[in-house]
DNA sequence: GAACAGGTTCCACATAATGAAACCTTTCGT
DNA sequence: ACGAAAGGTTTCATTATGTGGAACCTGTTC
């Protein structure tokens, strides 16, 4: 896995006409695609139907395409077999109902935190709307409460994966000024996202241990500088440290790969 | 969209790669996949970097592979807004555990069934398992709920798209037979499997039907000859109904793509 | 009834995928 | 410690695949 990422070939060119599909997050025409897309007509068109035949896309009789049903059951493979969402879906809600506000639940992925559930109290609609994100480790509440408890090898490598751009004044810029946080991270249990990653979303976060003390994710209450001051997130400390174990301790059968 | 279909082509290999780890429900090696996959190992290798630099996978340094975030990312953008289930949980939920049985919820793609939702009341990890599933639309009750309710020329298209095959006795095959049932179900508002599918499993199902009168899903009650009667169903009717009429209600803004 | 927009098909050509074989690297048996 | 084997990675000449400009449908508009 250490040649040059690959961004061409007609695979990467086939999942990207997917992508724009899914970034319209309604069924589409074939002319608005080719309007997002840099492909030529007839090359589009090929796409289309390799992918709707392939049951990526389906393609209605109205002559719009959308996602397909394939893609729905690798999904909720992945869903199921590889992340703690639905393990720890009832806890999350607990949760996020007693404090109000959004509770995320993340996992590990080369280096970068996958947020597999994230769930609003008040708008039951919005469920689910960004799991499948991504964001960097060194500058979540989330990301850094699993990388305080990774194993000392693995930290290494995942701190290599680590750009260190300062998205604010208060990211770490650096692999020693995140090491000092860490430490502190360890110490207490529980970490900070002081807008390090976005000027006024704070966050307060606890990893999930399983039974053998092994990191398998983490889980956050995260609100806007609007609502709470950073001190006040104190507040979700137990219950959230509660929630980790609960959801630690019915993960633990399960080992995630990273 | 009439050329005939092509299961050939790099992206079709591909995504043949990405079924055989979906199928292995874990992270998986490579050493695995090669026994299950026809490709030699170079092919096989190659397929494995693309996807993994396409993010389709996730390569973890245990060395296996898994599904991975973007897959995530487009699952969730086909789920939230191609499919019922988010708008119809609640009601799912509280029908499941009134009845005691698996509730289904499934939506037409291209003339066959989509099981968009499925709970079982009794075990909540079981959740979300066969989403995703397809099924053929005359031999299953929410198939032929919805079957029901199509408008003619709609109807049309549909039964050209089904294969007619007897799973069991109960089956029908052909259209004529089929077409006697819908009629019935289009009187009493309600459609049965009758074992038409699977021996042992019968089902109640009602159409989905949003405020202009047109389908956009069906819901079931699915249980097996061991524990119920055909008969028996009728105790789910009114309720069967009432759930879908709300759920329609729901969903009337939002329009099914089929 | 001519011009147009939205789709679909053709085909000479360029590019990207193929897979046998050689090559590393780690693990295992003695 | 040594040889062999399993598991994984790279090379490269060959060939199958994908590419996209242009022509072509088909239904709609002015």
């Amino acid at each position: 896995m250490n040649t040059q990422a690959r961004g061409d070939g007609t695979v990467g060119k086939a999942l990207e006409v997917l992508d724009c599909v899914a970034e319209f997050g309604r069924p589409v025409r074939f002319s608005e695609l080719l309007e997002l897309s840099p492909y030529p007509k007839a090359t589009l068109y090929r796409f289309l139907q390799t992918l709707t035949s392939q049951k990526m896309l389906s393609y209605n009789d109205d002559g719009t395409y959308w996602l397909g049903a394939r893609l729905m059951r690798l999904a909720h493979a992945a869903w199921k077999n590889a992340s703690l969402a639905p393990i720890a879906r009832t806890h999350v809600e607990a949760l996020a109902s007693r404090a109000g506000e959004s509770v995320h639940l993340a996992q590990l992925d080369n280096g970068q935190v996958l947020f597999v559930d994230k769930l609003k109290a008040t708008d039951r609609f919005e469920t689910l709307a960004q799991v499948g994100q991504v964001a960097p480790a060194y500058c979540t509440g989330v990301g850094k409460a699993m990388l305080a408890f990774l194993a000392p090898k693995r930290l290494e490598l995942a701190l290599k994966q680590q750009s260190f751009f300062k998205y604010t004044e208060a990211t770490h810029g650096s692999a020693r000024s995140l090491l000092r946080d860490l430490d502190d991270v360890r110490k207490t249990g529980i970490a900070f996202d002081r807008q390090e990653h976005e000027h006024g979303i704070i966050s307060i976060a606890a990893p999930i241990l399983n039974d053998n003390g092994r990191v398998t994710g983490a889980i956050s209450v995260a609100t806007s500088t609007t609502r709470y001051q950073l001190e006040e997130l104190e507040a979700f400390r137990a219950d959230l440290l509660e929630t980790a174990e609960k959801i630690g301790k019915d993960a633990t059968h399960w080992q995630f790969p990273a």
